[in-house]
DNA sequence: ACAATAGTGTCTATCAGACAGTATATA
DNA sequence: TATATACTGTCTGATAGACACTATTGT
């Protein structure tokens, strides 16, 4: 085919003659909500030790927010996708590669980057406690993993002229062992006949740079809301893992006590059980299983 | 706080020493996928008109791809959001303003547009009959909605090492009253032990530009998603509507047929009953329904 | 009267919540 | 033997699927 366009051209024409508008451009950069699970130290030989949810941030060491942390993250080149930037990044910090990666969000708020015209493009990762490991004592790079909690503060619906408003604060606390950081998102639903819109904003923020709570608050709500109807929690186990540390997996995504037997019937499909056991537990061993990769349902 | 960055300045020193790289940078682009839900002509006075879901596209008068149908969309311009972008497109083509939308997901893959580096965050709108009618005649646009359905045709799960491959096919068909277009998209899940990841591809397509088939794909993927659990699908109702009326609408969006005293009872609680009737229509009336919008759940 | 749709009642299978009960390793 | 966890059985209430039944208009 040789159509003509408006001006008489082929396709072949109007490439040679065409050239990239200097128009702006963005800046587009790929941050990264990277998951894991650890453990506490138990309180004595018997008890088990506790799950905690953490995310790995950066400690910025230049202009902005010089001190404050952020997420993993770099600009997307080009010839690559920003889930290969995204996938850099992740690489780049933890050593880290054979992750579950998901896109969450593009983040574009003007003003979101004070230097220059910047949109986030931005990705969740989850990677188990056997991988971790691997890059602890890092390069140069000040880079700590955060224990995460994310709660629902504040609630309000307010009636307008032909809908209504709904408020939901959440509180987003992030701590190391040296740090605490405490942000509030607030998430803003506004619903009439025709449409419904809804807006994050953050309320209150020490210690976090850019909008990278509005991102974190973002990934934590993904990952609540996968949890129940995919295997996504699983990606976070290592190779063999009991059902109770399964469990204290959920738990601590959706910040909820489950029922021991209910919980067991649920992801019954999507584990395979082993001939292994755990061992020197001071009480009864538990079966370990693995993520099941057969046939299910 | 004045802190000092590697090279001894203050955040004020920085930006003002601060110049925009030169590196590249890709153009965004905000594309929408703009849903509406027409009726087919009846068959008889009796008999009620059916559904369809239908898509707006626009016929491409440039090149790349002149002649082809792309989606509505521009390029998100510095001081604006690419929702804002979004908003704006589906003004200009639409007239329509006051609708849903929502972020669906940013593509990026390299040499997706062939003119130079684009990226692409692209939206889902779902407008109402009601508002549909006003912009019929569009100033010179070709702009027309194709009726829309989307369809698997293949399944496939091919065991690998340590894990499997799990390949769909779907068939995306759109249908105007002078054109068709079909196109295929594949969906591949790559499940290992530690990891799993989704690639789309298009398999075939046939007058559609760009990678619009994986963006109308995706949209549908989401509508298809949310339908059960929100009351996402009430966007696409007119103010006052039946229950059959809304049960064709889940129908369509899902190509399922539903039981009709099940699908009732799942979404009474987000409609309200009025005191207004269906006339005239060779039957029993029908009692029309709106939005809720007060508390429910 | 009849065609076509509107709307309801109810049986059943399934599944989550709740809780109690039994099982078993280690200091 | 005591402690702490592992694991199972079963009752109950809520809900989706299935299907039949009644109701009501316009021609």
């Amino acid at each position: 085919m040789n159509l003509l366009d408006r001006d008489g051209l082929t396709e072949r024409e109007f490439f040679e003659q065409y050239h990239v508008g200097d128009y702006e451009r963005p800046s587009v950069a790929a941050d990264v909500v990277i998951f894991t699970v650890t453990n506490t130290e138990a309180d004595s030989y018997r008890k088990l030790p506790e799950k905690e949810l953490r995310i790995l941030l950066i400690r910025r060491g230049g202009h902005p927010f010089l001190g404050s942390w952020a997420l993993p993250g770099g600009f997307v080149r080009p010839n690559e996708t920003t889930e290969q930037a995204a996938v850099r990044e992740l690489r780049e910090e933890t050593g880290v590669d054979d992750v579950y990666l998901e896109q969450l969000y593009t983040f574009s708020d003007v003003g979101r980057d004070p230097r220059t015209w910047v949109m986030s493009c931005s990705y969740m990762a989850l990677i188990n406690s056997d991988q971790v490991q691997l890059k602890a004592g890092d390069d140069a790079v000040d880079a700590t993993w955060f224990k995460t909690t994310y709660r629902l503060l504040r609630e309000r619906k307010e009636f307008i002229e032909d809908g209504f408003v709904k408020t939901m604060e959440y509180e987003l606390k992030l701590s190391s062992e040296e740090e605490g950081l405490t942000t509030v998102v607030e998430w803003t639903m506004t619903s009439k006949p025709a449409s419904t819109s809804t807006t994050y904003s953050i309320v209150s923020n020490h210690g976090l740079a850019f909008d990278h709570a509005k991102i974190i608050a973002c990934a934590i709500e993904r990952l609540r809301g996968k949890v129940n109807f995919t295997d996504i929690a699983l990606h976070l186990m290592p190779h063999l893992f009991t059902l109770t540390e399964l469990q204290q997996v959920y738990e601590v995504i959706l910040d909820k006590e489950l029922l021991k037997a209910a919980f067991r019937r649920k992801v019954a499909y999507l584990v395979a059980e082993t001939d292994h056991y755990t061992e020197n537990a001071g009480h009864r061993p538990s079966r370990l299983f693995r993520r099941n990769l057969e046939e299910y349902r």
